[in-house]
RNA sequence: GCCCGGGUGGCGGAAUUGGUAGACGCGCUGGACUCAAAAUCCAGUGUCCCUUAAAGACGUGCGGGUUCGAUUCCCGCCCCGGGUACCA
């Protein structure tokens, strides 16, 4: 009987259907184990053997783990708002939950092929009222909360007010977005909008005037992670910046602890340093710098307080509020000429002519605190307003951009740090890192680090400074100028924000007649009729971000059907939080740095039970296409103008070709009709990319592709040996490259038991790698010769035999390295190992039950249709995952002889078995007298024998 | 520029703690079976020298170092991939 793959999974994938085989339920009796896997977004191209990957992955250790005795939770979903479906909603006008619903069904489709042990029963869907319901309560949750810097954690905002009731803001320690000094009195007097005023100023989710992404094409905001270079990371529209009133998330406040809380993780250590570059911490100081003739004082920060003494000129932001405030009457029209220009630059601009030096002074003086030296304040847009205090003291001698500036408008450089390599810093900065300081008053001759602290020291005992940890990570705006997003559960009374009552919730997302802004210019819920409270106040127009859904999801499969509860105190007991995530490292920055903000915030409020999410993390690599070429003859009658042909010249014919240069006609002529390209001067080869599904083994189906396009039916081709080979590169897998490989072909062709493992034999889990679909041959081969042994004669047949030494060898060997390997996501090896298992088992003719089943119970996390097969057949009632995983035994792998390589001088010469138990000294002797050793021995003196017991013996000899 | 990874046969990739480099698979070559093909099985397959074999030499990006011994550790370069950037 041969292996039928086809069969095998259709009868499988319906016997854990209609048995409901994954559904998981709280067990007390187990303990439990939580894989998650990143939930995708349903786009419209399908699923291409890229995306799997992970799944593949987690699948096969959620599968491994419940056979090792754990309780696992291994859940699916769709992150389905996203800006894909509203666009295309746009341009067709079909409604994004109609495309949205085809996507998913799309996508559980293919991946029910794939063989996986999801619990669909604990699916989610975030644009589902019953989901976003808690999205929109924890929203407002946020809401009420705000951030209390003393006791390190979120409280509820009602403390905040009491506080303020009768101590005012003495001795508030909150994150904030302002300063704000005020007695109680005065809070007492405010009226109730002058409270929620002040009260915006300290919510964890809260409403302020801020430079924002604003991408014109897209018609909305855009949070910094959905930014690259100016553009918009999915689409590539430029993006402006925009001072916009807008929800935000006090994701700063929390910047310390998610710093700290990365060390307890088990993620990769370069996917923690992404993260912790995109925090960014820096350790300085704040310090004032008066200004001559006025009251104001400029604050600033610095990482490099040493140098003040350096300090020749200070530089504000644009934006910053010191530039109105610091303006002398004569400058003014300057100032204002350059803020308007400043305002028009795109940030792509900005950031494409990063080395033009721009600025303009502003008529002020601020007085250098150290040498009291009158020092004069410019404007200039390379001082950012979202950083630090959105203010700089220039050191030009030892800062690159402050040189620059410097060297442009003739400011004076003064060199405060030596290091003794003798650089001059009138002609180049120094970033000194190290050395002693000189012109520098007190502190000449103190190295680097001894002059930070005793600057801050210094400043702190005058009261005109503090030392200071700054971040780079800024609060996440969250207000999305569009229709396919989380309504803001929020209504306006006396234009202030006021939150729905949970009782109200979900607030649906309302139907309207198209899915674009108003001609007013809001945003499309702007046309939604009666899209007010009740009482008729009107609701915010403004939806979610894409992170909104996805913050917090893992939290809702332990309990996806509550509808009483976000997830019940049970469910969250047992299942506390995720053991191993698997996902893409493309959501480093995003949806990681998001999801573990808001669980931070959940377990503040007690919602989550641990600080962290995620304890695991996996970053399965991209898998990039493997583009293939055709080479199209060109042909030139004069050497200038070229002419395409109908010619496709296969692969080392045209490289041959074009090696021979003129004398190209000793390739190609020979192989084509007598009198073709007569006349032609030169020929060259346009390179085309051709379907990879017209391709294998990097041969081309010549009939399929004249049938590929109506420009392609009159091919004709020039072969080698009536071959045509394909060129091939590796590129980005793409629909327009024609590299998509898409899944379901290899399942219909080799099925999914082949396909899993392939994927996993391609290479590590963590590297990027392209796609080749010529291995699989050789996993698919693996699986037939798996399935042969327990099919010798046709039929279904084991032995019930006793194994020899050497088959118990093979399977423990086997089993140890499989379990060793599934620990550490090392599956390209485990692969490996089945392979060898299976050729030694081959070649020993092996059809015994005591080895067999065992492999079979092994095997399935990786093949679980071909393994459910074989345990049926080898007469279990039950599905093999109810199986526990066979245990492994060293006594089967212990060999009485060990095998030392010796060697003489560093060279292995010889191979010597020695008993197990020989000690080193016996082991030295029988090296030195092996027959073989003489050779090497002969007219040579012993100067050293080194033993290392169980590895190796080198003898030194001269 | 800065911060992370990484560089091993024709290809994808193995190699535990510093101890037989190249597991396994692809590809290729030869053979068996077959009328033939497919499928399957067996053997070979880093480079050089060589008719072949034995034996030897060389070999993990480059140059040096530590060591009895280095793909592995240290120093200095080169190249590739990813992240990030007027962040003071």
């Amino acid at each position: 009987m041969e292996y039928h793959f086809k069969t095998i999974e259709k009868k499988w994938q319906r016997y854990w259907q209609e048995n409901d085989t994954y559904r998981v339920e709280i067990n007390r009796e187990k303990p439990k184990y939580y894989v998650l896997d990143m939930f995708p977004y349903p786009s419209g191209a399908g699923l291409h053997v890229g995306h799997p990957l992970g799944y593949i992955a987690s699948d096969i250790h959620a599968r491994y783990k419940t056979l090792k005795g754990f309780n696992v939770l291994h859940p699916m979903g769709y992150d389905a708002y996203g800006l894909p479906a509203e666009q295309y909603a746009i341009r067709t006008g079909q409604h994004p939950a109609v495309t949205t619903a085809r996507n998913i069904e799309r996508y559980r489709e293919q991946m029910d092929k794939l063989g996986f042990s999801f619990d669909w029963n604990r699916e989610v869907r975030t644009c589902d009222p019953s989901y976003y319901k808690w999205t929109q309560w924890m929203f407002i949750r946020l809401f009420n909360s705000y951030y209390s810097l003393d006791e390190e954690r979120a409280r509820p905002i009602e403390e905040l007010e009491r506080r303020l009731a009768i101590l005012g803001t003495e001795g508030l320690e909150a994150a904030c977005t302002t300063d704000l000094a005020f007695s109680a009195e005065e809070w007492n007097r405010k009226t109730w909008r002058e409270q929620q005023e002040v009260l915006m100023n300290y919510r964890i989710a809260y409403l302020s005037e801020t430079l924002v992404n604003w991408c014109p094409r897209l018609g909305t905001v855009l949070a910094n992670d959905e930014v690259r270079e100016g553009l918009s990371l999915r689409e590539g529209y430029p993006v402006v910046q925009k001072k916009m009133r807008q929800w935000l998330l006090r994701v700063s406040a929390y910047a310390g602890r998610l710093l700290e809380g990365l060390d307890s993780l088990k993620w990769s250590e370069s996917l923690k340093e992404v993260q912790r570059n995109w925090i960014g911490r820096s350790r300085g100081a704040d310090i004032f710098f008066e200004v001559e003739g006025s009251s104001e004082r400029i604050e600033i920060f610095t990482t490099r307080p040493d140098t003040i003494f350096g300090a020749t000129f200070m530089v504000l932001a644009p934006e910053s509020k010191y530039t109105a405030l610091l303006t002398t009457p004569e400058e003014e029209a300057n100032v204002r000429a350059y803020l308007d220009y400043a305002a028009k630059r795109t940030e792509r601009e900005r950031q494409s002519e990063v080395k033009r030096v721009t600025g303009v002074f502003t008529g002020s003086r601020a007085l250098n605190p150290f040498t009291g030296e009158a020092i004069p304040v410019w404007v200039s847009e390379y001082v950012l307003s979202g950083y630090g205090t959105g203010a700089i003291m220039a050191v030009p001698a030892h800062d690159a951009r402050d040189h620059a500036f410097a060297r442009h408008f003739g400011l004076p450089i003064i060199q405060v740090i030596d290091d003794g390599e003798g650089h001059d810093v009138q002609e180049a900065s120094h970033d000194a890192k190290r050395g002693v300081l000189v012109n520098s008053g007190f502190l000449n001759g103190m190295p680097v680090e001894e002059a930070i602290r005793a600057v801050i020291e210094d400043v702190e005992r005058c009261g005109i400074g503090e030392g200071k940890v700054n971040y780079r990570l800024r609060d996440a705006i969250f207000s999305r100028q569009r229709y396919w997003g989380e309504p803001v559960p929020i209504y306006y009374r006396e234009g202030m924000p006021c939150p729905l009552d949970e009782s109200l919730l979900p607030l649906e997302l309302p139907e309207i007649d198209a899915f674009l802004p108003t001609e007013t210019g809001e945003p499309p819920l702007g046309r939604a009729k009666g899209w007010v409270t009740a009482e008729g106040y009107p609701l915010e127009l403004d939806t979610m971000p894409g992170f909104a859904g996805s913050s917090a999801y893992y939290l809702r499969y332990m309990d996806p059907r509550n509808d009483r509860e976000f997830v019940s105190r049970e469910a969250l007991d047992y299942w506390e939080s995720v053991d191993l995530y698997v996902g893409g490292a493309e959501h480093s920055t995003g949806h990681l740095i998001y999801a573990r903000f808001w669980n931070m915030f959940l377990y503040d409020v007690g919602l989550s039970k641990t600080p962290e999410p995620f304890r695991e993390l996996i970053n399965q690599g991209m898998i990039q296409g493997r583009s293939s070429f055709v080479y199209r003859l060109l042909t030139s009658r004069d050497g200038t103008t070229w002419e395409a042909t109908s010619l496709y010249v296969s692969r080392e014919i045209a490289r041959e070709t074009e090696r021979l240069g003129k004398e190209w006609r000793q390739a190609l002529l020979p192989r084509l009709e007598a009198g073709e390209l007569e006349g032609v001067e030169a020929v060259s080869f346009q390179e085309l990319h051709v379907d990879v599904n017209l391709v294998k083994n990097d041969l081309l189906d010549m009939e399929a592709f004249r049938a590929w396009g109506p420009e392609y039916a009159g091919a004709r081709f020039v072969t080698e040996d009536g071959r045509y080979a394909c060129g091939y590169g590796i590129e980005k897998m793409s629909k327009s490259l024609f590299n998509v490989v898409n899944p379901d072909t290899l399942v219909e062709e080799y099925g999914a038991d082949t396909l899993r493992m392939y994927e996993m034999f391609l290479g590590p889990l963590e590297a990027s790698k392209p796609w080749d679909t010529r291995g699989i041959d050789g996993v698919y081969k693996f699986l037939r010769k798996f399935w042969r042994l327990f099919h010798p004669v046709e039929e279904f047949s084991v032995s019930d035999e006793e194994p020899t030494r050497e088959e118990l060898e093979t399977l423990h060997k086997t089993l140890k390295k499989v379990e060793q390997d599934m620990e550490c996501f090392s599956f390209n090896t485990s692969v490996a190992a089945f392979m060898i298992c299976a050729n030694e088992l081959t070649a020993a003719r092996c059809n015994k039950r005591k080895v067999l089943e065992p492999l079979v119970v092994a095997l399935s996390p990786f093949a679980p249709h071909v393994a459910e097969e074989l345990w049926q057949g080898l007469g279990h009632g039950e599905s093999v995952t109810r199986a526990t995983f066979p245990r492994w035994d060293e006594r089967y792998l212990a060999k009485e002889e060990i095998e030392y390589p010796v060697s003489f001088n560093g060279k292995v010469r010889f191979r010597l078995s020695v008993p197990l138990s020989a000690s080193a000294a016996e082991i030295e002797e029988r090296a030195k007298q092996a027959p073989a050793a003489n050779k090497w021995l002969e007219g040579k003196t012993v100067r050293k024998v080194i033993v290392v017991p169980g590895k190796m013996v080198n003898i030194v000899v001269g």
